[in-house]
DNA sequence: TATGAGATCAACT
DNA sequence: GTTGATCTCATAC
């Protein structure tokens, strides 16, 4: 059986509605702890509801840097959320990891999250970095090294697309990406 | 099932 | 001083 492909940092230097429905399938791992992406939200800087909007901070630096790394911040004071940056040229667009389905170091993530439930891990952008261990201690990381592993997707998973969650501008474009009838999803689409 | 409050911080007005 | 790419727990229906 062969191994998946690891996915280069090529593949993020692309418009961000290329890559973020093609990470919907794909497997992330932080220290052998990890799952299969079944959910993402896709933020460019002409969108308003994106972090570099507004232009560079010390913040969000790293969304306007290279692709292929990760981007950190905290949410309302106490939650860790992660992107992916993509598309050079200081484009400053990041895809928004939201929600996995754990399949490699569920005990792990158990203890992190403090619950049982399989479900409950990876179904959000908090969930899913306290579940892998990612802080602000990973922001501008890059995703192919240690100690993360990104692999492609076998095949072509079927995709539903919808309005992106818990922001208040731009609330109404389809940049949302999941994964069909996933139950690891932080809120069902319609 | 649904709604509301609290936690807690940095960017922005 | 207000707001926000959130989550959890409590209380109400």
């Amino acid at each position: 059986m062969p191994r998946p492909a690891k996915l280069r940092r090529d593949f993020f230097n692309r418009s961000v509605h290329a890559v973020a429905p093609e990470l919907i399938g794909a497997t992330l791992t932080v220290g052998g702890v990890g799952g299969i992406i079944v959910e993402v939200e896709a933020y460019h800087h002409t969108d308003p509801a994106a972090h570099s909007y507004r232009g560079r901070t010390e913040r969000n630096a790293v969304m306007f840097g290279p692709p292929g790394y990760l981007y950190v911040y905290r949410s309302y004071g106490i939650h860790w959320c992660a992107n992916v940056v993509c598309e050079a040229d200081g484009s400053a667009s990041a895809v928004l990891l939201r929600a996995l389905e754990p399949t490699q170091g569920l005990d792990v993530m158990r203890r992190r999250r403090g619950v049982s439930e399989a479900r409950l891990l990876c179904s959000g952008p908090a969930r899913l970095c306290q579940a892998l261990g990612i802080t602000d201690a990973h922001n501008g990381a890059a995703l192919d090294r240690a100690p993360f592993s990104l692999y492609a997707r076998a095949a072509t998973p079927e995709i539903v697309i919808g309005p992106r969650i818990g922001i208040t501008k731009a609330a109404e474009v389809p940049w949302r990406y999941g994964l069909k009838g996933s139950r690891f999803l932080s809120k069902p689409f319609r």
